[in-house]
DNA sequence: CCCATTGTTCGATGACCATCATACAGTGCG
DNA sequence: CGCACTGTATGATGGTCATCGAACAATGGG
């Protein structure tokens, strides 16, 4: 399993550390990199619960940074998903303007057995 | 400065919990009614994290709060053991001068399954 | 080439939290 | 009783973090 990222073929891209603009790949952490601590203090956020059962509940790559629903602003929101890369909870592709969204459900679980099946469970009212 | 306990207050108050002595049983939080994210936020700290660790090490009612080698002084210990209680963690039963204490294994596992035992694991560091 | 959309960065701010030192209280023993 | 031991309460302090507003950058469409 040496591939971390899903190389597949969004567009006929060049080298650039599998980036296609000229724009910053994000940042990414492998679950296998994170501390227990990092991940629990992670989920221990009620906005990045939200964001993570709301990315759970989509197919991977379907959602924008900005198509989930969370009560706070867009600097507050981007330094979430920032969190949660280096978590290892969260992969993030490029798309034009967009940056898409995947939760990194094998490679998260295969670290922290059940958490994130815990993290999802429905019936958590906070 | 603020208000202290009378002995005199205390002498009357009824209804001492199971308490044998006059002193003010801990209060308990059952991992039922402990939410998520109180649990990850509980668990989400290095110190606490040993403690459960070390409880987990020894038999249940053999450790009283002394015993636990972390870096922190008497107040603060307590302070993390208050928060432990309120998770649902660790059940506590006064025995002379010292506070026994207890992990609620099969409680907490139940309410939040996979949790403790990953806590629990060897290998991790930090 | 402008421009709306999307997301990041930066500085500031306020809240929360872990910690400490100190004072206090309960317990049992000599 | 007096004392050592154990744990709690209080108030203060410093640090971390979540949040915001505003400025900035990248992208793609008209």
């Amino acid at each position: 399993m040496g591939k971390r990222f899903s190389t597949e073929e969004w567009d006929g891209m060049p080298e650039r550390t599998g980036n296609a603009g000229h724009r910053a790949a994000p940042v990414h952490t492998h679950p296998d990199d994170v501390t227990l601590l990092t991940a629990l203090s992670a989920l221990a956020d009620p906005v990045r619960i939200q964001l993570v059962r709301e990315l759970a509940a989509q197919p991977d790559w379907t959602l924008s940074c900005s198509n989930f629903d969370v009560p706070v602003g867009r600097a507050a929101k981007s330094h979430h998903f920032t969190v949660l890369r280096g978590a290892g909870l969260v992969e993030q592709r490029d798309q034009g303007p967009k940056r898409l969204n995947r939760l990194r459900r094998e490679e998260f679980d295969a670290r922290f057995p059940g958490l994130l099946e815990l993290t999802l469970r429905a019936d958590e009212s906070d």
